[in-house]
RNA sequence: GUGGUCGUAGCUCAGCUGGCAGAGCGCCGGGAUGUGGCCCCGGAGGUCGCGGGUUCGAGCCCCGUCGAUCACCCCA
């Protein structure tokens, strides 16, 4: 900030995506895309900026993410606004003003902003996959979109993701386990950690997933929410675990499994890295909220969705040593020793023949030119100097086998080009 | 918000108890006049993060500050 002579740098906590790393975004993305138009999820873009309001009702004043992580503004109009700190609110106040008809399937990739001391897998702007399914409370759409999520994982590669499945109950069971956790925590409040001693009876549930030993003594003594659903919620459940047995999906059910937002009911569920150190070993996680469309002012509406952490998930990729895909090699690159009005004829030609082609510029050398095409991982050159300028044709040189070097008429280079479908 | 570590070339880093800013890689050019990869030669590129202090002299010591990174908390 006082350094007024220093370059400008990216904020901090946020990153610049260059190639090649681009390319495994690029590559992430469509895969997912892919997968989820699979499912019948189509994308939706919303404003990376909201009224702050949708996410104070949605994830809770008092979640972690909305009371310290949040970047608020008020804009020139004086709205009050916030960059979006999570998925699934947006889309659900976009399903709100729109009312699509229901079932209603949404996928998005979007930056995620939180306010928080970077980290290794922690940053202040981050971005996510996810879908949101809306309009059904049909435990196979749990399956289903769990599915999509393992799917996605696993195909990308990762062996060592762990799927955490819980059930926080509804608006029928939830208040009555909440208030028997509180009565709980409250006659030994003394045993608990200091953050939690002054702050379980805000959310009881957040107590559950404390990994301070003090709240893990007491609360392993605690009724399991699990326990304590009623019939509906149960039934509900046992129908989510029967479909994912059925899909050989595994999971393992963890009563502690709390997630950051108070929108969630029953199902939720958390894919865990086993490759990744610490408590940034989350590459994704979602479940249902069926309270959360009449919250943001709509009829009441059931829906589940996930968000995946794309840098969680490629530094997951990294610790289990998939190694990156690289961004495709041009199929030619051009040289030019006569000006550069041939590359660019014969370049435009090739590019609309569908083929990546690249080419010098600046009238370099010949060694300079052909370094650069080395460089280029192109598989072949074509080289065009002044006697070919001059009879309309193009020498063609293989740079990744041994093969004697021809020379050929443009035309009949691009008629083979468009027959074959191979340059060279 | 709390704590640890670290800031020297585009990148990875060396630089002794203070004494003329270095290497490798990368980039550019050249190695008998149109041929890349290996090799050889040459070149460009640095306010040593920034500000102050100590000193004849600071990349090195001291203070501050900014940034990066890691951990706690929480999460993707």
């Amino acid at each position: 900030m006082s350094d007024d002579n220093q370059a400008p740098r990216a904020p901090t906590g946020t990153h610049d995506v260059l190639p090649p790393e681009s390319w495994r975004w690029q590559r992430f993305v469509d895969d997912f895309a892919r997968r989820a138009d699979r499912f019948g999820f189509g994308m939706v873009h919303t404003p990376i900026f909201e009224d702050a309001r949708v996410f104070r009702r949605g994830i809770g004043d008092e979640s972690e993410v909305v009371g310290k992580e949040m970047y608020e503004f008020e804009d020139r109009g004086g709205r009050q606004l916030a960059l979006r700190p999570e998925g699934t609110a947006s889309i659900v106040r976009a399903f709100v003003q729109h009312r699509p008809a229901t079932p209603w399937r949404a996928w998005y990739v979007t930056p995620s902003f939180r306010y928080e001391r970077p980290q290794a897998g922690r940053y202040r702007q981050h971005h996510q996959v996810g879908v949101e399914a809306l309009g059904s409370e049909d435990p196979d759409v749990d399956v289903e979109v769990i599915s999509l999520a393992w799917g996605f994982l696993t195909g990308l590669g990762l062996d060592q993701v762990t799927l955490q499945l819980n059930s926080m109950g509804c608006a029928t069971c939830r208040p009555a386990y909440v208030d028997e956790l509180r009565n709980l925590l409250a006659s030994r409040v003394d045993e608990l950690c200091d953050e939690h001693a002054e702050r379980y009876a805000i959310n009881p549930l957040r107590v559950l997933d404390c990994k301070k030993a003090p709240c893990i003594a007491v609360t392993e003594d605690a009724p399991k929410i699990a326990e304590a659903l009623c019939e509906s919620c149960r039934g509900h459940h046992d129908r989510v675990r029967v479909g994912l047995v059925d899909l050989g999906i595994d999971f393992v059910e963890n009563p502690r499994l709390v997630r950051g937002f108070d929108y969630y009911t029953r199902t939720t569920f958390e894919f865990s890295s086993g490759a990744l150190e610490g408590a940034q070993n989350a590459v994704g996680g979602g479940g249902r909220y069926d309270g959360l469309v009449e919250m943001l002012g709509g009829p009441p509406t059931p829906g589940i969705g996930f968000g995946i952490g794309i840098e969680r998930a490629l530094l997951a990729l990294d610790a289990e040593g998939v190694p990156p895909e690289l961004p495709p090699v041009p199929s030619a690159f051009v040289v030019d020793l006569t000006g550069g009005e041939a590359a660019r004829a014969i370049v435009a030609r090739l590019r609309g023949l569908g083929h990546k082609v690249e080419r010098a510029y600046d009238g370099r050398s010949m060694k300079s030119q052909m370094k650069a095409a080395d460089r280029s991982g192109a598989p072949v050159a074509l080289i065009i100097g002044a006697e070919e300028a001059a009879t309309g044709s193009v020498t063609i040189r293989m740079l990744r086998q041994e093969a004697e070097q021809r020379t050929v008429a443009v035309d009949a280079l691009l008629a083979d080009v468009e027959t074959t479908g191979v340059i060279g």
